[in-house]
RNA sequence: GCCCGGGUGGCGGAAUGGCAGACGCGAUGGACUCAAAAUCCAUUGUCCGCAAGGGCGUGUGGGUUCGAAUCCCACCCCGGGCACCA
């Protein structure tokens, strides 16, 4: 008598079992050799996503797959916990944020135990708890009185919607806040900033022996954006008090410099200002520092209205010749050193600039002989200028430094669009920054042992979105930790980002009170050998996680060598729903929870795995989870060992199909390693088909099963304990392909005439080229194309092909 | 504008220079059933043909090769990233 596939008991089943063995708990002296993986840990916002469940399926298939290669694999998981959410939340509903958030965590954790996903739970981190305050701050203070943190002021991001400062990285292309959509303004503020760019150099270096996708390291190399030039004084004419520093990329152009720009917030504007030049420039000034953000950027709009002439001039300091200094608003204060040698001839801004003012245009580089276009930025032979006429530009360029160098008035130089990373927040739900404000001493740390910083819990939210914070006289007062007098607390609180920059290493050793954690259990651990998340992240969570590891190993905090988190990274492709990003904020979400209450996890996990490649974006449709549904019916049907639905194979088949069963094995396991797992569902469900048709064998099931333990957990856990008593399938060993029985008794080659395809002949794997050829001759279709003619040539590769050319 | 991806049946996709379309969805037909669902079996790129068989087919056009979805060149379309960065 079949039994019932009962999928909801079986899978509460499995999943208590799991967590009351402890399968997937390991300790830090566990002796199997170690292997760590790692899931971006979420945001809780409720119950899990399809994003969640794609992302915990290939986490949860490698910590499988991985346990049964005997592996140790670490798998924790823990949560995001602060943010703008659960303040606007307690906005509305006067919930306090740390309320709302556990109840969100709470709901998160069950339906990610409904997916059936493993973690070690006795290692959870949130990044609210008390506990990871403490040390989060610690860590700040060490990055503190190394210099890596710093309070200055500068113009910086404000989105109004947020009420709160933003970081470059967290603004988008189009001057939009990524979170709330708000334009963002710049306004002059001091604020709290990480100094990433002392490892600007090593961010991006480093990126070389990274396994990541190509795409993730192109997309920081852009952000890191360095470029290699030259920095040097340019005297302005009848001021020997003034020069004018410049930073170019193309020193060896500098012959064609014919005018110069300084940005509109340059300090020297003042300096440079002629008195019947000065309202003019007063004017443009004030209307470019009015402009937004966006308007500033756009290439658009009429150019006459983009500069203005100084009235100063400057000296070229190569053929010493006097050119105009303008100002114009596509010369950034923040890049180089804020002011440009304008080389027409070369830079097409320049190029179109000098055209609208009437300024001289001379090339310094030969365009080729073709060239129809206007500036030319390629290589060539340098022309118009003097001593370097004739040269490349890497030559130029070199010959170009020495001479800066040599008159003592400029050097080679590097710069970085990266900025340092602005950390300080207005929000109240975040990490307090540990510092306050003494009258007599300034900035003072908080002392190591009055730490954590905790926000106070009776706190009135204001409907201008202000941080109570601010007005919280309790938590505002407070003494110097110098002298004793009174003070004031920092009311910013850090970037969720910091939080998320160290939680993998607290993972490694999430009991520790006395450290963040140990070197010893980092090194046990890290990196991570596989990291899996959203795409989202490629630069903002990545970058800042990448500048903590290096900063801490510098600070001895993480072991010295250890320079790098993650050595291996996979970006899953998001999931749309009818073209656009299923997200919560659009309102297109297909919960899981209702595939869980109904064909349950196994299918829904199956499904994913099943849809495409894990890397592509994926469109949702519910069809194709019938598919992996009634896949996972059949095999039930197949393996159930009181079950009649497929008979045993003939003793003639057999062999043949446990044949079958090894080459599945040798297949699906180099898939699991290529994370081809659309193709591993593929082949399980073919092999199904075919015991279907020839009958099973024991061995067959089983490989099956084994194999498919990792996507589908709970109902191959289920089938093997009913075909081996006790037995759990997920403690036990990866099968192996036995290569003589995995090896093909015949294979069907391929006749070709001319390379099309005409005839296909069963022949034994070890036939060689004149046992083909013969063979291929042999054929009536091929002898009828032939008609007694001879062959120019043929192509044999044995033994799957051979091609005759007429 | 620059830099990455990508374009294959009605749909999701497979094929690491060697049988294009595995596997799944959908569709059609059959078996089972009083009937339906479920299940099982079969067919399913397209055109010509009763059939056997053949022609055509991987965005477009060229090229390399005995052989190209795959490599090269040019172009078109879609997605993403960067974008006055000197």
């Amino acid at each position: 008598m079949a039994s019932a596939y009962d999928i909801q008991a079986i899978e509460k089943k499995w999943q208590d079992a799991w967590a009351e063995r402890g399968t997937y708990q390991v300790e830090n002296d566990d002796p199997r050799p170690s292997f760590y993986c790692l899931c971006m840990y979420p945001y809780p916002s409720g119950q899990a996503h399809q994003g969640h469940v794609r992302n915990y399926t290939f986490g949860d298939l490698i910590v499988r797959h991985r346990t049964m290669h005997g592996y140790a694999v670490l798998s924790p998981m823990g949560f995001d916990s602060f943010g703008l959410p659960a303040e606007n939340a307690a906005l509305k509903t006067g919930t306090h944020p740390r309320i709302f958030t556990d109840a969100r965590i709470d709901e998160l954790k069950a339906s990610i135990r409904r997916l059936g996903s493993q973690y070690d739970w006795r290692r959870e981190v949130r990044s609210h708890d008390p506990q990871y305050i403490k040390w989060s701050q610690w860590i700040f203070l060490r990055l503190l009185e190394a210099g890596l943190a710093y309070r200055k002021k500068a113009p910086v991001n404000w989105c109004p919607g947020c009420q709160t400062v933003l970081a470059n990285e967290q603004v988008l292309a189009d001057g939009t806040c990524e979170r709330s959509g708000d334009v963002v303004v710049k306004r002059d503020l001091e604020q709290w900033f990480f100094k990433i760019t002392a490892y600007a150099d090593e961010l991006l270096h480093d990126l070389d022996q990274l396994d990541w996708p190509d795409r993730v390291k192109t997309m920081q190399r852009n952000w890191i954006g360095r470029s290699e030039g030259a920095e040097f004084d340019l005297a302005v004419q009848g001021r020997d008090d003034l020069k004018l520093r410049v930073f170019t990329t193309r020193p060896d152009t500098t012959f064609g410099m014919t005018y110069a720009v300084v940005a509109p917030e340059h300090p020297l504007v003042d300096e440079l200002t002629t008195d019947d030049q000065r309202d003019e420039v007063r004017q443009f000034v004030e209307r470019v520092t009015l402009e937004s953000e966006v308007e500033r950027q756009t290439t658009e709009g009429p150019l006459e209205k983009r500069g203005v002439f100084t009235g100063s001039y400057v000296v070229n300091p190569f053929n010493e010749r006097a050119v105009p200094v303008y100002l114009a608003d596509y010369v950034l204060m923040g890049y180089g050193t804020g002011a440009i040698m304008a080389v027409p001839g070369e830079d097409q801004r320049d190029w179109d600039f000098a055209q609208t003012y009437g300024l001289d245009i001379v090339r310094t580089v030969q365009p080729p002989d073709d060239w129809e276009g206007e500036a030319y930025a390629g290589d060539g032979p340098a022309i118009n200028s003097e001593w370097l006429d004739g040269l490349d530009k890497e030559t130029a360029i070199t010959k170009a430094i020495d001479f800066l160098e040599a008159k003592g008035i400029g050097t080679r130089t590097v710069n970085y669009r990266l900025r340092d990373w602005l950390v300080s927040r207005q929000r109240f739900w975040g990490c307090p920054i540990p510092v306050v404000y003494c009258p007599d001493h300034g900035v003072v740390p908080v002392a190591d042992e009055d730490l954590p910083v905790l926000a106070p819990d009776e706190v009135e939210f204001r409907p201008t979105g202000e941080s109570p914070l601010k007005f919280h006289e309790g938590f505002l007062n407070t003494t110097c930790p110098i002298d004793g007098k009174p003070a004031v607390r920092e009311t910013d609180t850090m970037d969720t980002f910091v939080d998320s920059s160290w939680y993998f290493l607290r993972f490694t050793d999430a009991w520790n009170e006395d450290r963040p954690f140990d070197k010893d259990a980092a090194s046990r651990w890290m990196p991570v050998d596989q990291y899996i998340g959203g795409i989202e992240h490629a630069i903002l969570h990545l970058m800042y996680a990448r500048f903590f590891m290096k900063a801490l190993a510098d600070l001895d905090i993480a072991p010295k060598d250890l320079r790098e988190p993650f050595e291996r990274l996979f970006t899953q492709g998001m999931i749309r729903l009818g073209g656009t990003k299923m997200s919560k904020s659009k309102g297109n979400l297909i919960t899981p929870q209702q595939f869980f209450d109904t064909v349950g996890a196994d299918a829904l996990r199956l499904h994913h795995l099943f849809m495409g490649p894990p890397a592509d974006d994926v469109d949702w449709t519910d069809a194709g989870i019938k598919g992996t549904s009634s896949f996972l019916q059949r095999l039930w049907r197949l393996a159930d060992p009181d079950g009649d639905a497929v008979p045993d194979a003939d003793e003639g088949v057999a062999l043949e199909v446990n044949r079958a069963a090894h080459r599945l094995i040798a297949r699906v396991s180099d898939e699991y390693e290529r994370w081809s797992y659309n193709t591993a569902v593929a082949a399980c469900m073919e092999f199904t088909n075919f015991l279907y048709k020839q009958g099973k064998t024991g061995f067959a099931i089983d490989s099956l099963l084994l194999l498919m333990a990792p996507m589908a957990p709970h109902v191959t856990a289920e089938l093997w304990e009913r075909r081996h008593f006790g037995e759990h399938i997920h403690e036990l060993s990866w099968p192996t392909a036995d290569p003589v029985m995995a090896a093909q008794e015949t294979v069907e080659m391929v006749v070709q005439v001319n390379g099309k395809k005409r005839d296909v002949i069963n022949v034994p794997p070890s036939i060689d080229e004149a046992e083909m050829e013969a063979l291929a001759r042999s054929s009536p279709k091929v002898q009828e194309l032939l008609d007694g003619a001879h062959p120019k040539r043929v192509i044999a590769k044995p033994p799957r092909l051979i091609n005759i050319v007429l």
